[in-house]
DNA sequence: CGCGACTTTGAACTGAATCAATTTTGGTGG
DNA sequence: CCACCAAAATTGATTCAGTTCAAAGTCGCG
């Protein structure tokens, strides 16, 4: 097989763009799309593993992650990117790598500001962007700090299964997951034994499964109650037990 | 003493309000403060403990957080919220709740969106505080994923100092930090417990100690380099262990 | 076939949670 | 100024979820 197999091309034009409905320039109406040719400054192809150092770009086909590296020889995931999502190499030292073979579509940051300039739509479009990361940086907080191995999984799953379903790429039974255990750990805060272990645990009580690049969802329901905390106790003890003010 | 003794009233005008050089309209030249006096849609006075329900604003004074409750009636501490920060009560669950008595801007989403539209500077502003957020959630993702207690505490308290820093809040020994152990722990997943016993790993190795509301930092370096994580490998040792590629 | 990447399993170990008091602090009202 | 109370901080003992270390087992592929 060629190793370029993989590599999926982009549309010369953007009016062909299939994520474009999901992707920032999703509210630039079709009849104006000609307008934003300026602001792609080129395409990019790269392999699994691959670093990426283009600083904004839109993800095509393939999925990314963000990370940092521990000093102590560790990785954090920080975030995973699909298909549509607006990618910023930023300032801090986060790094972006391939996950799989992936292309997308690099932008020019200034003539993107110029153009948000111009058409606040698009400003609030990408104002959208950074407050949808932000809500899922703080659910993902909330998993590391609250939520045992087994909640923590459960949760990254559903929130990737519900993002990709949103762009077409799942139906409810499951999905493409291009992740490895490894991932799910290093955006977990578990070593790679214990993300196992967790997924092990799913699988056995047939909620769901992780493999081979798939995810199959068998109980939806389990799923949530996991990613949910199980076990609810009874709405009137919902009451905090710390800081009660 | 007066129940209101610590309720800072904010000046009427914006042209002297002292979190401005920090705030969301920093980029207003003084010329121009004028103009964003419409955006106000008013202030309010809350004690320490209140639920703040106002969808958009600009604290004056005193600290706020955001947080959510687990199913299982624990608290888990999104964010913390200082002078001159914007906050805004998302569509997401989280809550904003006073932590200290405090005093704040509330400011009209509709006319600050029509003033953005015609101030680019200002829209700027704005994105840049929801990157910094975004910035700021990362690096707490990194905090709970892979650092160990003593390391989570040093890195907020590191933030906090710094963030007060910038807006003139601190100096080089030490800061007013109104946090209970109880907020500490919230937001480091951690029980009230550990994170008293981290307190008192850094107060007996003379780095740091948070005392009646104040925070004295000793040894600024151990600091960092417990948040750093401590004993670094040689460089060359970097390479990260898993997702190696 | 054989190698490397990935997954799985087991056992020992440990950081942090939990449970259970006890002490300290700050504020309140006399 | 002092006695008192609730909130907050502290300490100790026990337990447990998750890590670490060590080996196999599995899969895709050249």
């Amino acid at each position: 097989m060629s190793r370029n197999a993989n590599l999926t091309p982009l549309p010369g034009s953007c009016a062909a763009c299939a994520v474009r409905p999901f992707a920032l320039f999703r509210v630039i109406p079709q009849a104006r799309v000609g307008e934003i040719a300026r602001i792609r400054s080129g395409v990019r192809l790269v392999r699994a593993g691959d670093a990426i150092l283009d600083s904004i770009f839109t993800m095509y086909a393939g999925w990314a992650f963000s990370w940092t590296a521990t000093p102590d020889g560790r990785r954090q995931v920080l975030d995973f990117h699909l298909p549509g999502d607006l990618v910023e190499r930023s300032e801090d030292a986060a790094e972006v790598e391939a996950l799989t073979d992936s292309s997308f579509c690099i932008l020019s940051r200034e003539r993107l500001c110029a153009f948000m300039g111009r058409d606040p739509g698009l400003a609030m479009s990408y104002v959208d962007g950074l407050t949808r990361d932000r809500a899922r940086m703080r659910e993902r907080l909330t998993s590391l700090g609250r939520r045992d191995a087994a909640g923590r999984v459960a949760h990254l799953l559903l929130e990737l299964h519900g993002r990709l379903l949103r762009r077409g790429g799942a139906d409810a039974r499951g999905a493409a997951v291009p992740l490895k255990q490894a991932h799910l750990a290093d955006a977990l805060g578990l070593s790679v034994e214990h993300a196992n272990r967790a997924l092990a645990a799913l699988r056995k009580d047939g909620v769901a499964t992780l493999n081979k690049g798939r995810l199959e969802i068998m109980d939806r329901t389990a799923l949530e109650d996991l990613a949910g905390w199980a076990g609810l106790p009874p709405p009137e003890s919902l009451a905090p037990q710390t800081l009660a003010g």
